[in-house]
DNA sequence: TGGTGACATCGACCACTGTCAATGCAACAT
DNA sequence: ATGTTGCATTGACAGTGGTCGATGTCACCA
């Protein structure tokens, strides 16, 4: 056969795959890394969950203090990740701070995830 | 009316909304905390897409060192990351290692991501 | 006006993480 | 046997992130 020689050539190149499509920019994978990040901590899922579970879907600090067995500091700075990064938004209604989800965030980043 | 010298006792507690539904529990968060924080990394999430774009849906550690721009002791300890994390799944073939995708993974953590 | 309660911010500490150079190891070629 | 190549591991370093006490701020009440 003619392409006995060309065989030993594409051997030698056999570890390096070709792509076959399109991968994810780097600037896309920090985005999400960024999203993700907010969303990697136990504390931050607990809030969340809780805040979701919460009788109008709302919730203030005071609600959220104790079941984590957290300081107010850590609280109050994990719900600024969480509302800097888009998941709860606050509203502050006379002394207290209410925080709700914001519809269809974590679905979103779920969605960005299965596509990369 | 009766009921009127209730009200006041329950504004007192009108801060603290009780729960409608069950929120997630202090070890699922941590475990679902764990695989988003190995996944909440730009070249991680890069090396995935990688994978996944490769002809087979595989590639060896010498396709992915050139494209993310970092060295190889790097990559292969992202690498070591997404295996122990479940997202890839390595394979040692001669001199080369080659990784791929774990099929559904990517999934089922965003399906559990919605559900929080 | 002063006091109190709810929340945010600051400063500091400690643990963790991403990165790379150096090294180790195993498979292959010569 | 010796060298080479592909990859993993180690050790060290700098940067980041979670936590809390102390403090600041604002709304509300007496």
């Amino acid at each position: 056969m003619t392409t006995r020689e060309l065989l030993p050539v594409i051997d030698v190149t056999a570890c390096c795959s070709p792509l076959t499509r399109d991968t994810i920019s780097a600037d896309h994978a920090d985005d999400l890394a960024r999203s993700l990040k907010a969303l990697a901590d136990p504390a931050r899922l607990r809030l969340i969950s809780i805040v979701a579970a919460s009788d109008g879907a709302e919730a203030c600090v005071c609600d959220l203090t104790e079941p984590l067995g957290l300081s107010q500091p850590t609280v109050s700075h994990h719900l600024k990740v969480l509302v800097d990064s888009g998941y709860l938004e606050r509203e502050k209604r006379g002394t207290w701070a209410y925080f709700r989800l914001v519809p269809g965030s974590l679905d979103s980043v779920a969605h960005l995830l299965v596509t990369v």
